[in-house]
DNA sequence: GTTCACTTGATACTCAGTCTCAGGTGTGGG
DNA sequence: CCCACACCTGAGACTGAGTATCAAGTGAAC
């Protein structure tokens, strides 16, 4: 199943209506490869002129994100963005900070670090969150490739 | 040195004037044990008749922020807050949901963890944020026994 | 077809944070 | 001591994200 009719299911099975406006921000959403803000998707939605509320988009966003299907992420930059995830297991993001594309990073071993901090300190965590910013695979390469072929001749970094 | 004299050195350190407003912000922020947001400031500002303005202390946080002196968190409901650090060592914060006493967290072994994510994804990652949250010793304690003690005589917890 | 709960768009509002600008202040040079 | 100038400040307008409200629309069940 394609990630728009995942997103409509887990609205359904969750005894919401899949009603036009609700597909239609599944739409968006699934169509984004990374993250996106509310305003992305208003935005993109005026483009195809599709008259959809401002208010309808962000409860849209927040049903998603009850649903877990959407997780709400903090930039660098300090502003806020959703991105697509799986719903069915506990996961971090992985997000490029050049194209925006975004992976799920299993939590893996940092269950267990998390343990032994809260042991350490005493705390008892009820929740973590990691967040990794770097270049994706794609970006990466542009980027060396754009260095090694500017770098000799402006004498200019690309990477700071 | 106190809290409050850190903050004013680093900014001395750093070329900037350490006027009243700031000494002031200074000493708000040292006061807090946790973390904290503009307007608590402001707040605080007010209680205490100092009259400070809410640019100003904007302002100066964005300046504590440069020098790393405090960081911004995003907490989990989404809000951003200040907690006060050490500029001299990268870490993560380990936040209490309950009384909002923040403790420093040294990164350890995370990086390793980071380092093979990037790997795995073949990213190369250039910033990551970790950020705990759970009951600060403290306030598990207390929790515990109004679980044991309190809920028996009144049914009413007295930890929100 | 009626009813009723759910959904919607418009719009007003709140709140954090930024910007601007005129005026105040500190500091270094003379 | 005075002056010039860069730095700092408060007030208040502004922005943009997100929320609240409300009347109207819509779908589903009976």
């Amino acid at each position: 199943m394609n990630q728009t009719g995942r997103i409509i299911q887990a609205l359904e099975r969750a005894g919401y209506q899949a009603t036009p406006n609700r597909r239609l921000v599944a739409q968006l959403v699934a169509a984004t490869g990374g993250h996106f803000t509310a305003a992305d998707l208003l935005e993109r939605g005026r483009l195809e002129r599709v008259n959809i509320g401002r208010a309808t988009v962000f409860r849209a966003l927040d049903l998603l994100t009850d649903l877990r299907v959407v997780e709400r992420l903090d930039l660098p930059s300090g502003s806020h963005a959703y991105v697509v995830c799986d719903p069915d297991e506990h996961h971090h993001h992985l997000v490029c900070s050049s194209c925006g594309h975004s992976e799920d990073v299993a939590d893996g071993e940092l269950a267990r670090l998390v343990d032994e901090i809260g042991r350490r300190h005493g705390y008892q965590i009820e929740a973590h969150r990691l967040e990794l910013f770097g270049l994706c695979p794609a970006c990466a390469t542009a980027a060396t490739a754009a260095a090694g072929g500017a770098t000799a001749a402006t004498g200019e970094e690309t990477v700071h």
